[in-house]
DNA sequence: GTGCGATGATGGATGTCATCCACTATGGGG
DNA sequence: CCCCATAGTGGATGACATCCATCATCGCAC
């Protein structure tokens, strides 16, 4: 049984395979951290109404923090398609976690808001996910973990979009 | 147009809102760059025909790297469930990459051997691949990177597997 | 006022992939 | 011989990303 769950291999020694250029290649170390990280965070997150990848918690946390804020927003910062920022939605509207409303100076968008139910969520989806990124992470000491966020602070600002103002730690890189 | 083709919001400012936790959350922004990752390199593997995600390419390096390899073995640093990594090599032994040969000591087992045609396409690979991935870091500076890398071994080693002997600057970690 | 292109949201089609389960042939140990 | 574990395989299912088309709305130019 490999950390990650899978059953290993059991009648062979595999210490010495080479991975080929893999072996130092920071894209393919960077591709296998998030599947452990997406395994570990969807085991977490399972525990409440929130199932599979970021985009719920994103709608849940950014609405909260933003009552009115348009779906397409979020989607931006979540890197997630239109269209499925909309099913996604919808689904999350039938789970009575939020609501839309037509933003009466722009009739073509949407202001999300929680719903009382939605805002209990919050509390504990916060506590879930905040454990569960210091427990992923925790294998690191401190310095390596603030170099690491600094790191991929960085990256999503040049291959997704600035942070906003308010985000602690963000530098101007643009 | 927003850095990742897709079409960022134009009927709203969205500079100062809040991400709240997230925007100090490590597994929000290592999720976030893997998305951005993931893009990227099938943008570059495309060219090639291995297409979606790391597993050809996996099995390509490895199994020419390692003559006789373990599909096994592969799925394991690979993080790929077994039956899902037979699925793949079956097609790529109808792209005729790929053969496989019962293990004459362990007949529950394979051997993975690269067919001439595959062995071509692994100069192609490991070429496009390390662009790929040189250009998609290049933003970081020649510190960071190597930060980078060494906490992403860190990470693999603690949540995937040891990594073999033979990977450059691998630090005994468990 | 009208027309045109852009915008935000929505629905649909399609392909891909991970997960989980069940099964078969094989191997090792009691 | 029996039992359990192993490696590989096939199937079912659900989720999700992508891409496309559509509609209502908006802003701008003529």
């Amino acid at each position: 049984m490999a950390r990650n769950g899978r059953p290993e291999p059991r009648t062979i020694g595999y210490s010495d395979v080479s991975l080929d250029i893999l072996g130092g290649l920071l894209s393919f170390y960077a591709r296998s951290m998030a599947i452990a990280l997406n395994r570990d965070y969807d085991q977490a997150i399972s525990e409440v109404e929130l199932a599979h990848g970021h985009g719920k918690v994103s709608v849940l946390l950014m609405t909260h923090a933003n009552p009115g804020i348009r779906p397409s927003v979020i989607a931006h910062f979540a890197q997630k398609d239109r269209s499925a920022m909309a099913k996604l939605i919808d689904q999350m509207k039938r789970q009575g976690l939020v609501e839309q409303r037509v933003d009466s100076g722009e009739r073509r968008a949407h202001e999300l808001y929680l719903t009382p139910r939605g805002e209990e969520l919050v509390v504990q989806v916060r506590t879930i996910v905040q454990e569960q990124s210091d427990r992923f992470f925790a294998v690191l000491d401190r310095q390596d973990r603030a170099d690491l966020l600094r790191i991929l602070m960085t990256l999503y600002e040049r291959h997704v979009t600035p942070l906003p103002a308010n985000v602690p730690d963000r530098k101007a890189t643009t």
